[in-house]
DNA sequence: CGCGGCTTTGATGTTCATCAAGTAAAGTGG
DNA sequence: CCACTTTACTTGATGAACATCAAAGCCGCG
C-alpha cells in the first residue's frame, strides 16, 4: 500500500463521467481536495471487515474481491469488482465499519475519497443523491441476482458460470490468467476446492478448455454457455 | 385490493419516525397527498416483476412476500416483510419496473406515495436523502447475510434457521401459525418441499416442535439454536 | 533444504433431489 | 350442497450429486 502523488485532478478523471459528471465545479473541487490515491499489491487487503469507513473508495484500476471472513480459511467471496464497479457502495452508508473485507486480485489503484466530505456533497446535491441511489441499488441487486443464478445451478454449471463470467465481463477475451486460486473459485461459487479442480479437469478432457496453470482457454465457449444454461 | 378512505394523515401516522421523522412540515404535506392507503387481501398481488413503478410502497399492516417467479411453480423467495422493513426499496431506484413481485401472506395495508413526488424530496432534502440510503443499504445488507447464512447450512439448519426466525422475528411467540405453504418454505430456504415436510416430521417425532396443520408450537427452542447454529 | 500452501486424483459415504403413490383439504361448477 | 378437480401435504424407496477424507506431487519462500 503506497500513496501515490496526487497529480490527477477529479475534472480531468476518465471515470469522472461515471458518478460525478453532473457535479458543479465547487462540488467537484471540494471532493478532490480531500481525494487522495492510493496503490495495493496484489494479495494487500484494502478494507477490513469491523474496522471504521473513514473513506469512500473508488477502483480506478486493478481487480478486487469482497468477501466475508470466517474461520478456518473457508471465507466467503460475495462479488469480483473491477473499475466501473462501485464496490464501495455496499453497506458504506448504513454502517459505521466495514461490513466485508475487500482485498487487491491485481495491483490496484483506488481513489479515496473522505465519507464525511461525500455525505455533504449529497446532502446539498440532491440529483447527486438520486444517482448514488440508482447506483448503489443496482450493484445489489446485481449481487442479489447472481447469487441465485449460482445456487440455483449444479456445480458443472457454476464452473462454467465463472470460466464465462472472467472470459465475458473481466477480460473480454476467450483466453486469459485467472485471476484467483482455485480454492477462492470455490469460496466464490460456494462449493468445494477438490470439486473446483476436479470439474475444470473433466472440462479439459471434453477439450471444451485447456488449462495451463493458471492459464484458461476457452475453446468452446457455446459448450460452456450452454452447460450453463442447462443447470 | 381496495383503496381505503385515506383519514389519517402522515404526520399522525405511527410510523411516521421511521422514515419521515426528520421532514418539515411542508414536504410531508406533500407526500401526504399523493398518498393513498390501499388493502390488500391475503394472497393478492401488489406488484409483479415487470410493471413499471409508480409508486413507493410502505407496509403498514400484514406480512408479505418478496419474490422472483420462476417458470414450473418453483418461485424463488428473497424475503418476507413485515411493517418496519422497507421492502418497496428494494430496485426502487435502480429500475423503472419491478425486479420482484410482492404478494401478500396475511390481510395487509400498505401506503403508497407517487414515485415522482418521493423523488422530488430526496433531491430537496439532503438529509432525508441519507435516510433513504441508510435504508436501503442495511435492507439489501440483511437480505444478503440471511441468504449467505442458509445456503451454507444442511438442510436441518434450514428449518430449524426458518421456524426461529418466524418465532423470534415475526410473531415473539414460541407458537404461531406458519403464513406460508410447506411449499412456499422450501422455496424461501432453496430445498424441496418433501424435505421440508420430512425434517419437520423429524423434529416433530423428536418432540423438538408440535405440528398442528398451519400452526407451530416450539417445544424446545433451545435444540433448535443449536440445530441451527451447528449447520 | 524443508515447510506450508496450492493443486490434483481417487475412494468412500452422506446428503439431498427425484420419483412414485396415496391421503387430506380446499376451491369450482352444476 | 355435492360431485369433481385441483392443490397441499405426507411417506417411502432409489439413485445422483456432492462433501469429506486421504495421499501425493508441485512450487515458492525463508
Amino acid at each position: 500500500m503506497r500513496e501515490l502523488p496526487s497529480l490527477n485532478h477529479c475534472s480531468t478523471c476518465v471515470y469522472k463521467n461515471l458518478l460525478f459528471g453532473n457535479l458543479n465545479t465547487e462540488d467537484l473541487n471540494f471532493l478532490n481536495e480531500s481525494k487522495k490515491e492510493i496503490e495495493f499489491k496484489k494479495g494487500e487487503i484494502i478494507s477490513e471487515e469491523g474496522t471504521e469507513i473513514t473513506s469512500f473508495l473508488y477502483l480506478k484500476q486493478g481487480l478486487v474481491k469482497l468477501y466475508k471472513k470466517n474461520p478456518l480459511h473457508k471465507d466467503q467471496i460475495i462479488s469480483i469488482a473491477k473499475p466501473r464497479d462501485f464496490v464501495s457502495l455496499l453497506s458504506i452508508f448504513s454502517e459505521s465499519t466495514y461490513k466485508y473485507s475487500i482485498s487487491a486480485l491485481e495491483d490496484t489503484i483506488v481513489c479515496s475519497v473522505d465519507i464525511k466530505a461525500m455525505k455533504d456533497v449529497i446532502s446539498r446535491d440532491g440529483k447527486f443523491a438520486i444517482e448514488i441511489l440508482n447506483k448503489m441499488s443496482k450493484m445489489y441487486d446485481d449481487i442479489l441476482e447472481t447469487r441465485f443464478e449460482i445456487n440455483k445451478k449444479h456445480l458443472r454449471g457454476r464452473i462454467a458460470y465463472i470460466l464465462l463470467y472472467f472470459s465475458n465481463h473481466i477480460y473480454q477475451s476467450d483466453e486469459f490468467d485467472i485471476p484467483i486460486s482455485r480454492r477462492e473459485i470455490a469460496e466464490l461459487i460456494e462449493m468445494t476446492t477438490e470439486n473446483v479442480i476436479r470439474i475444470l479437469s473433466e472440462f479439459r478432457k471434453d477439450s471444451i478448455i485447456k488449462i495451463d496453470g493458471k492459464k484458461i482457454y476457452l475453446l468452446e465457449p457455446e459448450r460452456l454457455e450452454s452447460i450453463c444454461k442447462l443447470g
